[in-house]
DNA sequence: CATAAAATATACAGTAGTGTACACTATGGT
DNA sequence: ACCATAGTGTACACTACTGTATATTTTATG
């Protein structure tokens, strides 16, 4: 009577894949795109199947709230708490989130944001979120020899740029964003980084600088 | 048979009425939720009056749009060019859009961003609005003797950080906020404001410091 | 105060979605 | 080979919305 985790059966239907297309939706569409009877299209099967797998459309929803709260704030506190000699370097850390979408999903973070406006559950979770990174940030920030006040503003402005570039959803090359990124680092931390921290920045994103780095 | 412009007559209905309920409905709960039946319930009239001053529910869409777009950009690219002695009075000039709702409304910037989701047309439209807006931020920096570069990832910071603060929803009480401006003076330009700068901002928002300032 | 226009309401027809009841089919274990 | 059950499909009842045709009421104005 209840629905199996049933990885690679022959079924063609299955939990996961009602939630992996209500996810791409999502991100493509907003939350109100996120219906029953569309999904089935998409999925090739009756639409009633789905009340096989889930309550109704309430228990979809919350599912993939929980996905976003595992994935995306998680990721970012992890990196402003890895190693970093430096500031610079500790920015860096942070920065691989952006570029990184194993760390930190963007467009879902934006198509959560949406969701917001019309769900108070969602919205709450979203402020919990927003506090929980800002403080990860400023922690990184007070670690490497901020005072309290300029820590917290400093972690504000580095935190709000990408969520504003998440809300812009900005599509550019990865060059483009590279050569942004010293500039960045010089005003969120007031001093430049060194050569080799950028470098070893741009290895790990399999990035090789155009002639005279 | 066409509407009339009816201020101020004894009719229940209006275009106006139906326009500003709508406005409120978009910018609590996103545009999916601004249907002319749930209108109709708040304006206490029967849902088909709406035909009499839109050709439909599109019609309406449309012409939040527009008033979005006369609105937020040309605020915005205004304070760009007000009159600035230094950098720093020029980014004052620009913060007065974060804390004056007639100069750029944060709340609908919002709601048009999370219609763009599901809107290629308010998609568009919000591209081509970012674009102006850092396009005039940049020319600002330029205009005080910042390299293009410099300029330009200066200007994306500025915006980005506010799109970002629009996004999160911050609500803040005014002293929180006056008490972070100097510190994103200086992080946006390099440089600290000067005490009569920060004065006379404080002055056009009717902010006064308390003790010691 | 009659009347045309402006605004509103009633009634109808249609679409897109939800969720439930129940019948059917495919699968895997024994 | 059988059979319980996981999964799928069909049919129905319901809700919330859109839009049109047409009647009715209000209002401003001569």
């Amino acid at each position: 009577m209840q629905p199996t985790d049933n990885h690679d059966t022959k079924w063609r239907g299955s939990r996961d894949a009602w939630l992996d297309a209500a996810f791409e939706l999502l991100l493509e569409s907003g939350v109100d795109s996120v219906k029953i009877l569309p999904l089935a299209k998409r999925l090739n099967v009756s639409r009633t199947s789905f009340y096989w797998f889930f309550k109704d459309r309430e228990a979809l929803l919350s599912a993939l709230i929980e996905r976003w709260r595992e994935k995306n704030t998680q990721g970012l506190v992890r990196q402003t708490e890895a190693y970093a000699e430096s500031i610079a370097e500790a920015i860096l850390n942070v920065f691989d989130c952006w570029l990184d979408p194993g760390l930190f999903d963007s467009q879902l973070e934006f198509a959560m944001r949406s969701w917001a406006l019309q769900s108070d559950e969602v919205s709450r979770e979203i402020d919990a979120a927003d506090e929980a990174r800002i403080e990860a940030l400023t922690r990184m920030f007070v670690t490497h020899g901020y005072d309290t006040l300029a820590a917290n503003v400093r972690a504000r402005t580095i935190y709000l740029t990408q969520i504003g570039y998440i809300s812009m959803k900005t599509q550019e090359a990865l060059e483009v964003r590279m050569r942004r990124i010293p500039a960045y680092v010089e005003i969120f931390t007031g001093q430049a980084p060194q050569p080799r921290e950028l470098q070893r920045f741009h290895a790990r994103h399999g990035y090789a600088p155009a002639e005279g780095s």
